[in-house]
DNA sequence: CAAAAGGTTTGATGGTCATCAAACTATTTT
DNA sequence: AAAATAGTTTGATGACCATCAAACCTTTTG
């Protein structure tokens, strides 16, 4: 049960943070996050319909930028939001951008 | 004194507006309307550094994603932040942003 | 009218990025 | 040991983007 890398708190950029959270896949990523705390890496690339590889690359995008953590247990990886991370760095953030991604793609909306 | 197009509120999209939050050059631009909410593109496209063309791409992503609104007052251009829509549309978003936009900038503390 | 001022538009250029496919690594299961 | 699982890495490709320079447009000023 390892971590893998993400920068320290106070050395999360908002101009990187703006640009992980600027593409309509990563977005959908982070409601789905938002959603349901401990989904794997699989389910989540399954359910935006992208290649593996892609989802992986978009992972490390938002790992790298401060938004998440990725936690390696096995073959699994977890990732979540860093929440209190982002509260305190930039307040208000997160909240902002998670509600407008829930209010843009209601889950309730689905047949 | 008319106004230059700009998508109308309800048609505001997140990812359009992380996008242009998401380049430094427009972060500062919005950092300094926020500080002077009337000053010519002239002198915020002097502040920032970067050559004229080069700023009304910026001014023009600004707008058509939402962000900005321009007003034409003879051969002076206008920009404002559009807080009520943006408000409205995707609330505390913009205020998050330019909160984290002075905490990260050197400069001055509060406008 | 001619010149200046404030921007926009049109290339051209270099850089970054999203995507997929294929090969690879590491762990778990059979 | 072999196969399956979960992902990463490495190209390759095509798209988009930030930047500047030069020409252009519109309005104001001399």
């Amino acid at each position: 049960m390892r971590e893998l890398p993400h920068p320290p708190r106070d050395e999360i950029e908002l101009a990187a943070v703006m640009q992980a959270l600027a593409d309509p896949v990563r977005l959908e990523l982070v409601r789905l996050m938002d959603s349901d705390a401990a989904a794997p890496c699989a389910a989540l690339a399954e359910s935006v319909g992208v290649h593996k590889s892609t989802a992986s690359h978009h992972f490390r995008t938002l790992r790298e930028s401060g938004v998440t953590t990725t936690i390696v247990d096995g073959r699994i990886r977890f990732v979540r939001l860093r929440r209190e991370a982002l509260q305190e760095r930039f307040p208000g953030l997160l909240d902002a951008v998670l509600r407008a991604a829930h209010a843009n793609s209601p889950v309730s909306s689905r047949p």
